[in-house]
DNA sequence: CCTACCGATCGGTAGG
DNA sequence: CCTACCGATCGGTAGG
């Protein structure tokens, strides 16, 4: 309660994280050890043993962890414009990663486990459910202000995630110079908005 | 060239190959090991090393077969009236997969594994660029049949691939009941074709 | 192709 | 938290 400005007291949890996650950055997925993690943390294997009694169970904060710093980059938007405010969305779920391109890289390693590790296939779908949820309420706020027509709203939700996880994925896989998977997804998302959430009744262009 | 119908011959590569995407399947790709392969082979770990030298040679040999029985998914359809067309093609990429949803999956892991696999990376860049050509080619043929406005052709064909990853990744890691990801994606694919590939300009609804 | 084996590395623990 | 160590398993090879 004094002071967690310098933070380098007793975080030994935070810092874990932060050292799976180099570990996983450098490594991947399929080569991360508690040995390369202990490394990047400084200590002993035995030291990280002491936080976490398992690696399943290290692994599975680890992935709450990623899960928390992703919904971050989701934060809620202050405007008020229903269009300029799913447009602020979009570009926070589809503008070029860059910085946390490393990020997506180890998210879809841990996604790729879903399938055998009950433990991540349901925080994955959770995250899922809580973007396409924030998804639903701002084209729902455009419904209702008249600014999008009366669409299926939970499906465009899921649209505009299937193009959000279509872009990460290729993203990815694909990372030669110029990736174009976020810059196709993004105006993919806006001809998505602008000619089916938007079906101008008022005038065919 | 006597007799290759019963194929129980010399066809080890082939054998292993089947061996390595069932082992991939029941366990996944970071419990992908020799030892797992040799038994779904039926052999010892060295009748392995004797067709493969190392593992990071059957891997690349492995990924080569994965996307060669993907893209016969994707086979040239015998239909002439583009618009119907690209939708028999749309189907075959996004409709629900069934039967080959552990290809799928086992395909999600080795793409997570490109950023650190070169040989992997260059693969998956060949499959995603020869999709893109399909599609080219077919919207292509829309637009020339004037079927389809005169669209970006280039970019049509890359927002559908990034509808068609998204969806393969959303199913894999949304693994419940009722995944919704392919009836999504498909429904996108459609909305996508209709209010943006023909944006009907002699009659507007 | 097999048996038998190699050194290396894994996750985890005992004892302090 | 550390040192030291455990049994298990890894990819790969020798010798036949």
């Amino acid at each position: 309660m004094a002071d967690d400005s310098d933070s380098s007291r007793s975080n030994a949890h935070g810092e874990i994280m932060r050292a799976t996650y180099r570990a996983l950055r450098d490594h991947g997925y399929a080569n991360l050890t508690i040995k390369r993690i202990a490394e990047e943390y400084g200590k002993s294997t035995a030291a990280v043993h002491y936080h976490y009694d398992t690696k399943d169970e290290l692994l599975a904060a680890f992935l709450d962890y990623l899960l928390g710093r992703f919904k971050d980059t989701v934060h809620e938007v202050e405007i008020i414009d229903p269009e300029r405010r799913l447009d602020s969305l979009l570009d926070q779920l589809l503008i070029e990663p860059n910085d946390h391109r490393d990020l997506l890289i180890a998210m879809l390693e841990m996604r790729s486990q879903a399938p055998y590790r009950e433990a991540f296939g349901e925080r994955f779908r959770g995250s899922d459910a809580y973007v396409r949820y924030i998804l639903r309420t701002v084209i729902e706020q455009g419904v209702a202000a008249g600014a999008f027509d009366d669409v299926d709203v939970d499906h465009a939700a899921r649209a505009l995630m299937t193009v959000v996880v279509g872009a990460q994925t290729r993203d990815a896989v694909l990372n030669d110079d110029e990736s174009d998977a976020f810059e196709t997804a993004r105006r993919l998302a806006d001809e998505y908005v602008s000619a089916v959430l938007i079906d101008d009744d008022s005038g065919a262009n």
